[in-house]
DNA sequence: CAATTTATGCAATTACGTTGCAAACGTGAC
DNA sequence: GTCACGTTTGCAACGTAATTGCATAAATTG
């Protein structure tokens, strides 16, 4: 995605456009994975940590891109797709976590599948799953 | 399950019989719940931080207690099954966060469904639902 | 019970994320 | 372009979560 189609993306956010904001966002799209708070520190060391934590937010919360959770509790952040906005998310996509190289993908070619628990009132759903990743499969 | 299981429960997992180790199998044992490290802190306050942080980490090594990552980043440990040992886990159930009250639930009722992702190496999986649990429902 | 290994408690340290505030910047109107 | 407004940024300070090192205490084995 080219850096005038980024400007359109915050417009549509509602969300002004700032050199960080273009930064950040070119990096996620020039990184197939999704990116945890420490990739965006050592990728982008011209901006403070707290305007990186505020961008995040900021981003998460107009729905541009979504929190995954991990097992190791470092918390990596996807892009969206372009169905998603600031009320309705929809990534029902697989997160995969590879032990080898610490990448977090979204599997985006599986859903998760839809589950109903008696007695309980489902909102938001998550499947992790972790393993070793295709490039480090590969590479041995 | 009693005092003298659990200390069972530990020699079968090569971990020493101590005091806070027992307190720490009863509390979980008397509590159908996943436990956050909060909990154990309230719970035993006994018991220094840093010996409960170290207590989960030795139960979560030998296989005792399965960490459950969540949302918001506090993770929480539930109870493994008989079936699991240092080497091989086996909790492939849902795990359910409530938005209400914040307390995690494995339900061992359902399981979590086998998935393939062609050229990738799957080797645990991690169904994370959150909404209303059965007891916030009930209450309103 | 003695010897050895492991677990515990305390203090200090590191890592992580947030808040308040002044200065800098983006936006829309003129 | 430039002016006024609101938002964003950087810095410093703060708060909390989790880890490390070390001396002491406790558990296991024979």
């Amino acid at each position: 995605m080219a850096q005038e189609n980024f400007r359109e993306l915050l417009k549509k956010h509602t969300l002004r456009v700032t050199d960080c904001r273009l930064d950040v966002l070119t990096l996620f799209s020039s990184n197939e994975k999704a990116l945890s708070f420490r990739n965006l520190e050592d990728n982008l060391t011209k901006y403070d940590r707290v305007t990186l934590y505020r961008t995040l937010n900021s981003f998460e919360e107009s729905g541009l891109v979504h929190k995954i959770p991990t097992d190791n509790g470092a918390a990596a952040y996807g892009l969206c797709q372009s169905t998603c906005s600031t009320d309705s998310h929809n990534h029902d996509h697989i997160h995969f976590t590879c032990d080898q190289c610490g990448s977090v993908e979204c599997i985006e070619s599986h859903q998760v599948p839809a589950v109903q628990i008696p007695g309980y009132l489902i909102k938001e759903m998550n499947f992790l799953v972790s393993g070793t990743c295709k490039t480090c499969l590969q590479s041995v």
